[in-house]
DNA sequence: TTTGTTGTATTATAGTGGTAGTTCAACAAT
DNA sequence: ATTGTTGAACTACCACTATAATACAACAAA
C-alpha cells in the first residue's frame, strides 16, 4: 500500500489514502476508523506517524475524535463533497500539466487514457 | 517553476524538468545544457542541488559531460525515445491509479479531462 | 478493582534534503 | 602568464521525516 522509499513522506501518503477512502465512499460518514495502533500495524509504520496523519485530517475537519473510543469520519456531507471536488480538480490539473510538459496534445492524451483502461481492464 | 515547499525534493523536480524538456523535444539531442552555476541562478537553488540532479540524469544516460566545456543532451535517439515512452506510461498509470482510488469510472475520467482542456484552453 | 484499549504526549536517535562556503583541476581566451 | 568558466568534491550546518521507547489519562468490560 504505502511506498516507504518514495520521496513523498509516509505521513502524507497516509493522509492521501484516507482522503481517497472517504472521497470514494469506501469509508462512510460517521464510520469508525481503526485505532492508531492497529493502523500502525497494518501499514507497518510507527504509531507516531499515523498519529501525525490523523491529526492533520482532523484539523481539516475530515475526521473527529471521541476520546478513549476512537476516531470517526466526519458526518458533515458538505465537507466530504468539498473534498471530492478538490481531489477531482487536482487530478485534472495534474493530467493537464503533465501532458503539456511532455508535449502531448488533447487528442494524444485522450488516446493514452483509452489505451490504459483498455489494457488494464483486460487483466 | 520549482515548488520549494513541495514534499517532492527540489533535485527530483529538476530531474523531471529536464526529462520533460528532452522528452518533448524542447531540448534537442546534442544540445548544450546551461552550466550548473547558471542553472542554480535560474532556479534560485544551490549549485550542489543542480549538480545532484544532473549527476542522476547522466547516470541514466540522458546527458553526458564534456569536462571544462559543459553538459550536453545525449545524442542517442533510442534513449530519448525510451524516455518518452517511460514518461507516457507513467502518466497513464498515474491517471488510472488516481481515478480508481477516487472511485472515478472510465467515462467520468474522460469527462474530467475534456472539461479541464476546455476550461484552460479558453483562457 | 483489574485489565485492556483508546488517544495523547514526550524524549532520543538516525537518515535525508538542502544550503552555504570553499577548494581543486581542466581548459579557453586574452 | 593571467583570467574566467567549467565540472567536481568536500565540510559544516539546519530542518524535516520517521522510528523507538515510554508514559499518562480516560473509559469500557470483565
Amino acid at each position: 500500500m504505502l511506498q516507504k522509499q518514495s520521496t513523498i513522506p509516509i505521513y502524507q501518503q497516509i493522509i492521501e489514502f484516507f482522503e481517497s477512502e472517504i472521497s470514494s465512499g469506501r469509508l462512510k460518514a460517521g464510520e469508525r476508523i481503526n485505532s492508531i495502533r492497529a493502523l500502525a500495524l497494518q501499514f507497518k509504520v510507527n504509531p507516531n506517524t499515523v498519529q501525525k496523519s490523523l491529526n492533520e485530517l482532523e484539523r481539516n475537519g475530515l475526521i473527529f475524535t471521541d476520546r478513549t473510543n476512537g476516531k470517526f469520519v466526519s458526518e458533515d456531507e458538505k465537507i466530504i463533497k468539498n473534498l471530492k471536488e478538490k481531489l477531482t480538480r487536482r487530478l485534472g490539473r495534474t493530467v493537464y500539466d503533465q501532458a503539456k510538459m511532455m508535449g502531448l496534445s488533447f487528442d494524444e492524451t485522450m488516446q493514452l487514457i483509452k489505451e490504459v483502461w483498455g489494457r488494464v481492464e483486460d487483466e
